[in-house]
Parts: C-alpha cells; structure tokens; sequence
DNA sequence: CCAGTTAGTTTCATGATGGAACTAATAATA
DNA sequence: TATTATTAGTTCCATCATGAAACTAACTGG
C-alpha cells in the first residue's frame, strides 16, 4: 500500500492522502464518528480482513488521528476514539460526504444525517470561503504556489499557468491580496 | 485496486471513495486545478507510471470527474478537464488542503495559496454549516441514519449509539430538527 | 531521413490485499 | 471441571494491483 508515500511531498493534499488516500482509513474514521470504537465492531461494520484493520488501526494510531484508551484489564483491551487531529480529519469525510449526496443520492434522500449535539440541530455541512463566507465554487478559483513550495521557476509557471499569467512576469501577484 | 467496491453501499463516503479513496486520482484532479491537462505533464508532475495514468484517467472519465477534450487531429490528441462533478470532487480537496495545512505544514507557510479568479483575492476554504454558517467541529456532532439508510433496526442501533439515546426508544428524534 | 513529441500498451517482479484458520486470555455457562 | 463465548489479535497463502522499463504508434519539424 504505501508503495509511494507522499509524507515529504510539497503538498498538504498529498501529505494527508498518504493516510486518507485509503478506502479503509476513512472509513474506519466515519465509524468512530457513528459511535463504534471497538476492534471487532469495525471488523462487522466493514467487513474488513482482521489482519488490514490491525494495520489500519496501528498507522491510524501512529499517525495521532486515533488514540487507544483502555477499558478493561483483564484482558487488556482498548478502544479506538479520535483524536484533535482525526476529529479535523473526520471533518474532511464531511466534505466527502455532502459531494457524496450531492452526486450519488437523491436529494433529500442522503443515507446519513448529521446533527449538533447540543442543539441537536440538522448540521449541512458546506464549504466556504472563510473571509467571505461565500459558497466555494472550484470553477472559480486559481491556485499559485505558497511559500513552502519549491523555488524552481520553471516548474512553477508550467504548472500553475494561470497564477504566473496574471502576474505579468513573474515579480508579484497583480491584483491578488495579501 | 477495486478488490473491494463500495459503489453499492449506503453512505456517501463510502460511494465516494470508490473513486477519490486512492492516492493518484485525488492527486490528478489537483494537476487539473493547477492548469495541468496533458498525459505526458501528469505524468512528469506526478511520477507516476504511464500504465497506472492510463487506468485513472479512464476511471475518472468514465466516473464522469474529467472529460476528454481533442485539441488536435493528427495524430488525435486530447486535454483533460474537469467536469462539474469534478469541480466538486476538487472542492473536497480543498477540504483536504485545509487540514493538511493545519497538521503537516506550520501556519503562513502553505505549499499552495488559492486565489479568486475574479477578485483575485486569497481563498481560505473552511467548513461550515450551511443553516447557521458556523464552522463546523466533529466534536460536536453525532450521526444518525437517514432515509435511504436500511432499515435494520439493530444494525442502527448498535452504530447509531448516540442518536437512538436521544430519541428515548428510536421513535422519533427528540430535540431534532427537521 | 532522423530525432523529437505525445499518448499510450506490454511485460514482469514485487508488494498489498482479503480470506481463513489459529492463538491467547479471560468470563460465563453447564 | 469442562465447554463455550468474547475480544483482539497474528499467521499463512493465493491473487490482484502496482511501478518500472521497454516498446509501439502516429505524426512533426528540420
């Protein structure tokens, strides 16, 4: 599986895929969020070999999106919950989940709903910008590189055409802010 | 790859991750976002095997994300372009980016930067819900089936732990909206 | 006529996957 | 006491997907 990892790679896409990028990873996150923390459980919920999920749930651990807390002694025995960081990764999956509705299921007709736990509210999650707090629409967008891309020009201008395009040449961003 | 295919089971994540769930599609459609369209430029950004390329571009296309555009006739040639389904599947990115920023990369110093590409100004994509515009916190939510959800009693229960405890016995939600 | 470009396909060794059976430690049952 | 159940793994193995490299194919440009 980890035939190529991306862990050092220029990219917070590619980084958090060498842990996400799975079909197993995400779906064992979206259990804990539906309230199953145990080994067997997540073996009967996803019908996943034993010895995948061990893996799974040691890189999860490893990877501090999951954390084992004990709750029994006698023997031994753990349970898997989420962490800070696979609680932000959870929210991803939410992301994945409103396209996931969007293109797969009928409206109104999605095999999940989400609620706030205090107000036990319906929760829509949606992605915005967080300055405007508009709608994203990918089709709008460019991208340029940031400052923890590589500095090598030419691969920056045959990659991110557009951004370079709208600089004239290349000294700084024409009309971008900030 | 598609040893296990998820394409029939009730959740959009599931669903969804028949196709983004892998490290190279996810990473074709950011090329795509960046400006890239060509094979021959997939494969020197992303190093990956021209054989592997071939299979995922037609998955994606078949799953509808890219569509092939001829840009010329002899020999024919063709661009990849995302479709709106594709768009959106780039909007999840942007999700993944987000996190990926907060946990592998210190703050201000991000690979990419994303821009508007009428306003030209900077895009931070954050997650929120759509009735109160809140960001959204894992933490605070519980899950709970919905109507295309099947409808094995016990099967719901015993995942679905926190949204039957509120509703006393499974009638109907108990502070629940809508 | 020969090198270069672009988009693939083919072949093959290797590694990840899924399935099934096995271990281990303990509790509950008869 | 013997037996079965529960929980969480580990081990073994056949098969499939992957990545690397070489090859094909259709044209272009000098």
């Amino acid at each position: 599986m980890e035939r190529k990892t991306f862990d050092t790679a220029p990219c917070s896409i590619a980084r958090s895929l060498d842990v996400l990028g799975d079909w197993w990873n995400p779906l064992i996150i979206r259990e804990c969020l539906y309230g199953v923390h145990r080994f067997d459980e997540f073996q009967k919920w996803l019908d996943i070999g034993r010895n995948i999920l061990t893996r799974r749930l040691k890189q999860l651990v490893d990877e501090g999106l999951l954390e084992k807390r004990p709750y029994q002694d006698n023997p031994p025995r753990f349970e898997y919950h989420l962490t800070d960081k696979g609680y932000d990764a959870a929210g991803v999956l939410l992301a994945l989940m409103a396209y996931g509705e969007k293109w797969h299921f009928e409206n109104g007709n999605e095999p999940i709903r989400i609620f706030d736990r205090t107000s036990g509210a319906r929760v829509m999650p949606a992605l915005v910008d967080a300055r405007s707090m508009r709608a994203i629409d990918a089709r709008q967008l460019y991208a340029g590189p940031g400052p923890a891309f590589p500095a090598d020009k030419s691969v920056r201008r045959s990659r991110f055409v557009e951004y370079f395009a709208r600089q004239g040449d290349g000294k700084r961003p024409a009309k971008t802010t900030e």
